[in-house]
DNA sequence: GAAGATTGAAGACTCAATCTTT
DNA sequence: AAAGATTGAGTCTTCAATCTTC
């Protein structure tokens, strides 16, 4: 496989991804849905938080979550801790909405229909090959704390051997 | 792996394989890139052909085409057979620009580093999975008859293009 | 000083439409 | 009619800077 080919994988990946979660709320952008589903997922968390686990820059998870507020489908309030975080979280009564979005699995609702050809090892094979690089790709981002959601670290990072 | 997981991995990896082929011609925009590789790689070819293979829209791959050409990293010409198609090709002088930039393993180059903790066996399992998921996507695009198990999703993200 | 809100400029892309040429 | 060049509007994003508040 070819470095471009690679790029063309993990663009169709990502895309694959964006429709499924798009279907469920048109019109909605998908940085929006992103910081949502880390929240319905990872529960409350800061801005610089958020910005970290979803590698948007601050600047635009800041308007995300300005947005997700605007559409009530979820609160803000201050850290009592540090009076300076702002803790974005998903309201209690909005179960409905929760179990709408709540929690899909990318084996079962993108990756299923895209590999429904294939025998069921092959499958489960490929599944759990890319959960193992999530996971490890995960790691090495999270290792050393970053500078909020600074593209430049997470760049060097990546690179690193 | 959730939704959100999935399309974060394909970001990542996407993001991994532009930082490598950026690295070789800085400032050179990732389509412009991504054609030119599409042509050292699998010969001349067409405005259209170019646009299915990157996934590019149409006008986005005229423009690479035409920048690429402002740069005299390719040249275009009639196609004799159809005198409407415009065929884009590395001219074979170019030997010097094509071995800094032929044929780049996206398994050594790019995966390779990333997955350098894992034993081999882990490595080359998770590659290999890529390189068959890589290729039951591309057929699955090429194609113009839908997979038989397909989904009401896969339908919708095969119409998508 | 650090978190985050906000803003403005720039880049890269899509989509849709139009025009030219074969 | 089909290929492709071109253009304009719109979207989403980054980056860098600034301002406010703890």
């Amino acid at each position: 496989m070819r470095v471009k080919d690679l790029i063309w994988l993990g663009q169709r990946l990502a895309e694959a991804g964006q429709l499924d979660v798009q279907g469920l709320a048109p019109g909605v952008p998908t940085a929006e849905l992103l910081v949502m589903y880390e929240l319905l997922e990872e529960g409350p968390s800061s801005i610089t938080e958020l910005a970290e686990r979803t590698g948007y820059a601050q600047s635009r998870v800041s308007a995300a979550v300005a947005g997700l507020r605007d559409r009530e489908w979820i609160g803000t309030r201050r850290d009592p801790a540090d009076g300076r975080r702002t803790i974005a979280y998903v309201p209690a009564d909005s179960g409905r909405r929760a179990s709408r979005t709540r929690a899909r699995d990318a084996g079962k609702e993108v990756l299923g229909p895209l590999l429904a050809d294939l025998p069921r090892k092959r499958r489960e094979a490929i599944i759990g090959a890319l959960e193992e690089l999530h996971d490890l790709l995960r790691r090495q981002e999270g290792g050393d704390t970053l500078p909020q959601g600074s593209t430049e670290e997470n760049r060097r990072l990546l690179r690193r051997r």
